[in-house]
Parts: structure tokens; sequence; C-alpha cells
DNA sequence: ATCCGTGTCCTTTGACTA
DNA sequence: GGGCTAGTCAAAGGACAC
């Protein structure tokens, strides 16, 4: 979908269209409602906190404000752009309707997130450009919103060309087009090249996707390990036999957030506590109303200086309940050092399995000793 | 400090088992 | 009983995607 939050946004709010507008930070800049029934809507510069953008549209993009910015930086950039928070049911309510919209041309979708679909489009009769156009006239008609499509041999492939023509664009592409499409991209494009692959390969003179391609796999090999040398050399050849996977089951479930200001172990011991115990709840309640149990109990720390660090704990059952995982998580906290400020906490669970006919999860007791040993140990 | 929240997968290391 | 290898699992960190 073309700059999916932004654009559910613009249904809404339809006198925005042709302005820079972004989605994200916080909360408390929902717009206001004057006596006239117009909005309010708040500029990115008033904004204070540590959020990042989500989406911004294609005219806050050309100021140079791309999702994963945060906020602060954004102001810089683009001071009087519309700055609206995030609101996922919406979101999500776009999502089912889109995806409905596609299964009802071709039924084979495998989810990637809220906007994005892979569809198996292998045994579907008919040209191949009749069938792009139908599924976006489909997801037009049921959400009157667009989106970009790229049709190729492989999943690989269709991720980098349903980003070549955007927005509202369609993309055909065969193994024979490699060289002339694909091989001049900057190898980032390629779906599982992030920025830390990026930088290696710029430092071996390889910034392009033929480049890449041209690179001797063992050096690649030797550069970035056995498995993933030779993913790059298949991916930068258009080389990719992963199957559109229709379903799949959760492997984690996981609270966290980032507080307002860094937060001092012992100082603010009382804050940290409730944080953590909340998240612990919140937790529970995601695997209760998902209908699942996990045994493996983690924790996150970022601290101020930003080093994140995890700690998990497999327990002898699975659990939904939140005093076992607070206690889990709470062994999981005495095993990590505090002497930084922390800036963000966070709460998982894996090891899942569906809760369904298996034994019935019984109440224990309430463990109240949130960040106690704090008190013992230093 | 500009840097969220949720989730997946991979690598490494160490312990344990076959 | 001992040494070796292969496989598995848990834990920690990290890259990446959306």
């Amino acid at each position: 979908m073309d700059a999916f939050f932004a654009s559910v946004e613009l249904l809404t709010y339809p006198e925005l269209r042709g302005q820079p507008v972004v989605v994200g930070g916080g909360r408390d800049h929902q717009p206001q409602v004057n006596p006239d029934g117009t909005h309010e809507f708040a500029r990115i510069r008033n904004y204070k906190g540590r959020g990042v953008i989500t989406t911004s549209t294609y005219e806050a993009r050309a100021l140079g404000v791309f999702s994963g910015m945060g906020v602060m930086k954004a102001v810089q950039l683009a001071p009087d752009a519309i700055l609206l928070p995030v609101n996922f049911d919406a979101y999500r309510y776009y999502s089912r309707l889109f995806k409905e919209a596609v299964a009802t041309i071709a039924p084979q979708i495998e989810n990637r997130g809220i906007d994005e679909i892979y569809i198996d489009l292998t045994d579907m009769p008919g040209e191949t450009l009749d069938l792009a156009r139908r599924i976006k006239q489909a997801v037009k008609e049921a959400t009157e919103l667009t989106c970009s499509i790229g049709i190729t041999p492989n999943k690989l492939l269709s991720k980098i060309c349903s980003d070549l023509q955007k927005p509202d664009g369609i993309t055909i592409l065969g193994m024979e087009d490699i060289p002339s499409r694909i091989w001049p991209l900057p190898v980032r494009k390629i779906n599982g090249i992030g920025p830390k692959a990026t930088e290696k390969l710029a430092g071996l003179g390889i910034t392009t996707i033929g480049e890449l391609a041209a690179a001797e796999l063992e050096l690649l090999q030797i550069r970035f390990g056995r498995s993933y040398g030779s993913w790059l050399h298949d991916a930068a050849n258009g080389i990719d036999n992963h199957p559109v996977v229709t379903h799949s089951e959760p492997k984690s479930i996981s609270r966290e957030t980032t507080f307002e200001r860094d937060l001092h172990p012992r100082q603010d011991r009382d804050a940290l506590s409730e944080i953590f115990t909340a998240l612990c709840v919140r937790v529970a309640e995601d695997l209760k109303r998902k209908g699942y149990l996990g045994r493996t109990i983690g924790i996150k720390l970022r601290f101020e200086d930003f080093q994140t660090v995890t700690r998990d704990i497999t327990l002898p059952d699975y659990t939904a309940e939140p005093a076992q995982i607070r206690r889990a998580a709470g062994e999981c906290l005495r095993r990590v050092p505090l002497d930084k400020k922390i800036r963000l906490l966070g709460v998982r669970v894996s090891a899942l399995q569906q809760a369904d006919n298996l034994r019935p999860a019984q109440e224990s007791p309430q463990q109240d000793l949130p960040f106690s040993h704090l008190s013992s140990n230093d």
C-alpha cells in the first residue's frame, strides 16, 4: 500500500491532500475540531518527545522526512509539516479491507505486516498485466487507496519491483530483465540487506546489485559468513525460491516502552517497577486474548547510551499468568547489572504453544516484589 | 541525543546427550 | 571408561523488516 498510514489519514482529513503530512510521535497531538467543523492540526515544530515518524506523505518525503526518523530530527527539515498521531485501529480496518479485496481475485496470500502482502499468482489464469490491474481496482474500490505491485518469478524480485513504480504502480519483470533493470539498483533495495550490510559492502567497493552479482561467492562467504554470503550471491542474481506462506504461527509476543525521560534504577525504582509489572500484565493479556501460552520469559533493557541487553529464562511449564511472568521477568532482571539510567524496558514471552484444550492455567499468588533486589544488592 | 514498538531470523557460545 | 563428533537446546546479541 502506498504511504499507507498517511493515506488512511487523508481519507479522514481530505483537506490535507497535497500538504506535507507525517504520522507518528507519541500522544497528544490529536487534531482539534473548530466550532465551524474545520480542524486545527498540530505542526511538527511544536512536538516534544522521543517518537519517530512512522509514515510521511510524498510531499513530506520530498522534504527529506522518512519513516523511522526521529520527530525531533524532522523538525529541522519540515517544521511546518502537519503531525498526526497514529491510529492503529483505522489502519487495521483498512488493512483487512484491502486484504479481503485482494483475496477475491487471488486467494494465496502471505501477510507481510499491516500494509504488505505477497500473492502467489502461479496458478491464476489470465494475463499478468490484467491480473495486476484487477487487483489494484479491487483494492481501490474497497478502500479508496492505491497500492503498488511487482509481478515477477519470485518474492525477492517482486519486493524490489513493487517499489520501482510508486505510488500506484505496476512493474512486471522476468529473469531476462535482471541485468538491465535490477543490476543498476543500489544493494540496499534488496530485502534483507540493511544499513550494516550496505556499509560493509561499500567497504568492498560494492554499491550496486550488479557489482554484488559480479563479486566472487568465496569472497562474500569469507566476509559475511557461509550462509549470508551465499544468500547475497543468489539475491544479486535474482534467485529466490521461498514459497508464499499463507499461514504461520507467532513465535513470540512482547510489550516494550520507551520512557519520556531516562529512569534511574534506584532513584526511580518505584516508577520502574510499576512499568515493569504493567508490561507483564499487558503481555499476559495479549497471550490470553490470542490464545497462547509460553514458557520462555524474557526482558529487554535499553540504557541511556542505547546499549541494549536481553535476558531470558525458560520455565518448566507453559504459562499466560501475569504473576508467573512477572516472577520470571524479575529473575531475568536480577541478572542485569544496573549502573546506568534506563531508557526502555520490555517483556517478551516466547516458546509459544496454543492454549486450546490444554490444561487450564491455574491461579498463582501475586508476586509483589518489583525491583526488590535493588535495595539488597546495592 | 534523533533514534518507537513488535516481531522474525541468524550467529555464537556453552552445556548436555547420543 | 575415555575421546571424539554431531545434534540439540538455551541464552545473548544483532540485523532486519514494517
